[in-house]
DNA sequence: GTCTTATTGCTAATGATTCTCAATTGCAGT
DNA sequence: ACTGCAATTGAGAATCATTAGCAATAAGAC
């Protein structure tokens, strides 16, 4: 039925990509091309937003829209469906949190309003201790 | 000190524009601008941006930021200071809720990572059931 | 009414992301 | 290892939302 999708290949571009997916901030796609170039690759830009799309799709990286509008990549800790950030809004180093309270409320609100196919977003931002430090001088 | 922010004046465009935000659903920018030429105002489209931006800064109106990245705008509810959404992502219409547990929540991780100037955003996305409705057939 | 300066409306400029398309290259089968 | 072909890449053009630049207007104070 479904116009089934291509099979995804592992080519070097793709694997680049996974490699470089190393630290724990979020990253724009712009800013992991910048770091891959800079580590000797030559993937092209519209590559690795490719690369970061499909990965986000599988599940592979977490994918968060900032509030210019970027949206924000980085690799996701183990396996774990589902869970939250709290992010510096200068850095972009961010915590992973869970608010199991949350995902049944999220529920609840939703059939109350009779509401289907329910998805949240939580962010929460703010400064990290050593940017705040080094603003403060 | 702060180098004072000029005087707001009251313009026939802003005018307009107020008077357009009286429905209940997040529209863009653009939405909001097509709206009202349609009815008859010749207000520019930065001006509208312009706008919008200034009076979700005055907290007259709620700006989320969707998953494409683009900016929707919403005449807030009378005056109370904080809240959020629970939006069809097909045909924007939003109810608010509010969730007095997560504000505490959200302070008590803040502080437990000793990040600063908090912010959050919480984002329920859903389907209505009108657009439910729609769908299904 | 007059003046000062915020505001408007174009339009051009940005910035991020997507698309186009020819050139590559996994990889399944032989 | 060799072929065939669809998936993938890379570079640049194309989109899209949003912002900046600037001359022309028009609030609001006097």
């Amino acid at each position: 039925m479904t116009p089934s999708a291509p099979v995804p290949r592992m080519t070097r571009q793709r694997r680049e990509i996974l490699d470089a997916l190393d630290t724990r901030d979020f990253r724009s796609a712009q800013a992991w091309h910048e770091r891959l170039r800079s580590e000797g690759s030559t993937v092209g830009l519209a590559t690795v937003y490719r690369g970061l799309q499909s990965l986000a799709e599988q599940g592979e990286v977490d994918a968060v829209v900032a509030e210019s509008g970027e949206t924000l990549y980085r690799r996701c800790e183990a396996g774990d469906e589902h869970h939250h950030h709290l992010r510096c809004r200068i850095c972009g180093r961010a915590v992973e949190i869970d608010v199991p309270e949350f995902e049944a409320f999220a529920h609840r609100i939703a059939s109350e309003h009779d509401y289907g196919d329910i998805r949240h977003t939580i962010e929460l931002t703010g400064i990290c201790p050593q940017c705040r430090a080094a603003s403060e001088r």
